[in-house]
RNA sequence: GGCCCGUUGGUCAAGGGGUUAAGACACCUCCCUUUCACGGAGGUAACAGGGGUUCGAAUCCCCUACGGGUCACCA
């Protein structure tokens, strides 16, 4: 493994999304380890737009990108909102520095035009497949006069600028979570570094990038792999010294594959974790403890704690699963823990879109809606939970399912429900009926029927909210109210 | 297919030659509780297979199997 930094060199580190869409789950570990590290160092951490790909940029992909950055709790050092020393930070707005660079390829004859039109290099590629060889480009155009250069110009053909790739060479390099690493040049072909469209591709202007931005480290996907020889020869041909990269493990979903964006049977934007009521800190933890592990046995962290203990020498070198189950038991313990203040706005909205409460609301509909949101804080897995919870509240009428029907069986029902319905009827019509109130009525229904323990208890609660399991009785039937608990009652009487 | 990476309970994972092979989620049992949940106490369950190296291998090496990644003028 690799240190690879003595302790003077300054850590720089980036997250360097391309704006083709929301925050994705694997984005967010990429950007987060990048932050830990660089906050756990003392160093910068450095957001970077890489939207050299005209045609998947995305309108808004950007905003969306920072925006739930910064709500996950991560701040950055230099990017395109806040400026910083090595601007621009998008890469499009760097096309002018990409050009003198390559241009400098191109003298020294380490890179060269290539002609050839996408159909003549899909065609070869499938002639190679056929073969049975690993396609790759054959340096057609590598050796191409200046003459014929400008007749295939003239025939109207636009190049692109491919990288000569050394002959017979191995590059190697430490990776800081999987170890060494080497690849033979015989395996790749001459690569594109600047598309048709003067555009540089992501292998080339990734380098002058982390190469002028002082980068260090360079953590990301393992995906990238495969990657990082193309990008050291680039390195090698500016005489630049490279940043240590580290590999981190993918994220996989149940099928074990890495996650695909396309998948839709895993929510897996952190826009839909939001909407659907997961705290920042549940996600900022949970996805921390994807393909990394903290040396204790805790694993509920405090983002300074996660900055404080993050190593990456403790990076996993297997795939993670990512476990939505697990997941949802963290943020119910997020939001147990949680004030309830908190845990009232982040439910409210559920019920208002769920049409259960109105949008705007007088004081005491308000009380009444923390009061409800509070009774059910232990029970939820996310804010959207609350909907499901609390149904019972807002209707008319209760349902119940064969096991509870079954506890309504027996000569103590109609005496024990009859006995609570004479409390209610006898209680102020008006008056607020508190908690208290139903306490001392189910004592005296106690009293005066003799019934006590599950018999009164759960007959009642079956009675009135139709399930045999639900959060405390006296509150609940607080909060349901004298009208809804009396109708109730008599219509099973009845 | 070539190259690259990986393989500890159902899932995540600790572990760097000698351990009763941690812990968490899930599951089960018990306690608490008017119910459920919470909380607490326990429990079931794992080193992919085969060869080496070694007094001793989950740990080191090789092979096999399986899984994954990548082979773009995408990032």
């Amino acid at each position: 493994m690799n240190g690879g930094t003595t302790m003077t060199e300054q850590v720089r580190v980036r997250y360097a999304p391309s704006p083709t869409g929301h925050l994705h789950i694997g984005n967010t570990r990429t950007a987060l380890f990048n932050y830990l590290f660089a906050r756990h160092a003392g160093g910068q951490f450095i957001i970077r737009i890489e939207d050299t790909d005209l045609k998947r940029n995305v309108a808004g992909g950007e905003e969306s990108q920072l925006k739930y950055l910064k709500w996950l709790g991560m701040e950055w050092d230099e990017s395109v909102d806040i400026g910083g020393p090595y601007g621009p930070y998008r890469q499009t707005e760097r096309l002018d520095i990409y050009r003198q660079h390559w241009q400098e390829l191109l003298d020294k004859g380490l890179a060269y035009p290539c002609y050839c039109t996408e159909g003549e290099l899909e065609q070869e590629r499938e002639e190679q497949k056929e073969k049975g060889e690993t396609p790759r480009y054959s340096g057609k155009c590598r050796h191409l006069t200046e003459e014929q250069r400008r007749a295939l110009e003239a025939e109207g053909r636009v190049p692109s600028i491919r990288f000569l790739v050394p002959e017979g060479r191995t590059y190697t390099f430490d990776d800081m979570v999987k170890g060494d690493i080497s690849f033979t040049t015989e395996e790749i072909g001459d690569f594109v570094i600047v598309k048709k469209d003067g555009i540089p591709t992501y292998n080339y202007a990734v380098v002058i990038d982390d190469h002028l931005m002082k980068i260090s480290h360079v953590l990301r996907g393992e995906e990238h792999i495969s990657n990082t020889p193309r990008q050291l020869m680039i390195y090698e041909a500016y005489g630049w010294a490279a940043p240590v990269f580290g590999h981190m493990t993918l994220i996989v979903g149940e099928n074990r594959k890495k996650l695909s964006k396309r998948d839709e049977s895993i929510v897996q934007f952190i826009a839909q974790y939001d909407k659907l009521g997961y705290l920042p800190e549940t996600m900022m933890n949970f996805i921390a403890l994807l393909g990394w592990s903290p040396e204790g046995e805790n694993e509920i962290f405090t983002k300074d704690e996660l900055i404080t203990s993050f190593n990456p020498e403790r990076l996993s070198q297997s795939p993670a699963m990512f476990d939505t189950h697990k997941l949802a038991w963290m943020n119910s313990q997020y939001i147990k823990n949680a004030e309830p203040e908190r845990i009232i706005a982040l439910c409210l909205p559920h019920l208002q879109e769920a049409g259960m409460l109105p949008e705007t609301m007088d004081e005491a509909q308000k009380e009444w809606a923390s009061r409800l949101i509070r009774l059910f804080q232990d029970k939820l897995t996310c804010g959207a939970d609350i909907v499901g919870l609390t149904g019972l509240f807002f209707e008319e009428a209760v349902e119940r399912d064969d096991e509870a029907k079954e506890v309504l069986v027996g000569e103590h029902v109609p005496v024990v429900l009859g006995g609570m319905l004479n409390e209610l009827k006898a209680a102020d019509e008006e008056g607020y009926l508190a908690p208290e109130t139903v306490k001392a009525m189910l004592k005296s229904v106690q009293k005066a029927t003799g019934y006590k323990g599950m018999q009164l208890f759960m007959t009642i609660r079956v009675a009135v909210t139709g399930q045999m399991h639900g959060p405390d009785l006296n509150e609940t039937i607080s909060l349901l109210g004298r009208e809804k608990t009396i109708s109730r009652i008599s219509a099973l009487l009845s």
